[in-house]
DNA sequence: ATGGAGTTCCCCACTTTTCCCCACGTATTA
DNA sequence: TAATACGTGGGGAAAAGTGGGGAACTCCAT
């Protein structure tokens, strides 16, 4: 279970710290793919299998489900994380994700997302404004 | 089950205090997370696991499911109750429920709360005045 | 085919942060 | 009043994050 937000610094090579804790859980390999809100998506391998299925049967006669389908599964790329505990980020993902030294990572239990800090800091503080309007939506889902 | 109101400071390394009640209950690992109102959530293990999992399970398409997950997956962190009694607060944490050193501990049955003092003594002050509307729109929900 | 340039990968070393332990002070109880 | 327990503060050791250098491999051009 991914949890928790981390500050880490991209280097100039691309390479990005992935936080102690979630070493082991990525060690046998991981997918970064474009997210949602301009952020990146990290997976396990097996947790990427299962969403990739998902994404596999939509509909290819919906243009929305065509449109996120290549989103999601033309942006993904297979990582490993090296001796130093980092993963490289191919550059047309950093682009998409306007990452450029500060990175925050942000486990969100079975995915990491990979935000630029300031725009994780923007979004974070709108939340925060309306997490009790945001909340009480939330209780007609069950929560 | 957690009940009371302790007061301890918060230390330059971000180390608070647990009451001496609620070790044991923690010894076995503690979940702390953004909270409503601008304090923190702690969680038992066990607490935590029924509660992430209904997070988990928000559908991560709809915009506001994401800004609520994000507000209290990627919030969470473990924390371990030290040989002195104490945890440690991320900064961000802090930051989150303006914590500085004056420091309320509450218990809610199954959650601890986190307050900056003076932000607890303005709205216990303001939720007593206004107790009596409250408590009637309460008997919609059954109590 | 060979040389050169560029890119990728791996390893080493430094710096910063975190964690653990010890010690002091205050409060409480016998 | 003494003794014990709890809360608080600080210092040192270990580990994690970060940056840079060098070797190997690939790709391209001559």
């Amino acid at each position: 279970m991914f949890i928790g937000e981390y500050s880490h610094n991209l280097d100039e090579k691309g390479r990005l710290a992935v936080p102690k804790k979630f070493r082991t859980a990525l060690s046998k390999g991981a997918v970064v793919t474009r997210g949602l809100d301009n952020c990146l998506f990290l997976y396990t391998k097996d947790e990427w299998k299962k969403l990739a299925d998902k994404l596999a049967n939509l509909p290819f006669s919906q243009a929305n489900a065509r449109a996120f389908a290549r989103l999601m599964l033309a942006g993904a790329m297979d990582v490993s994380v090296d001796k130093q505990g980092r993963i490289i980020l191919p550059e047309y993902l950093r682009t998409y994700a306007s990452l450029s030294k500060e990175t925050v990572v942000a486990g969100l239990y079975n995915r990491l997302e990979l935000w630029d800090k300031t725009a994780w800091e923007t979004y974070t503080q709108q939340s925060e404004k309306e997490s009790n309007k945001i909340a009480e939506q939330m209780s007609e889902l069950g929560v």
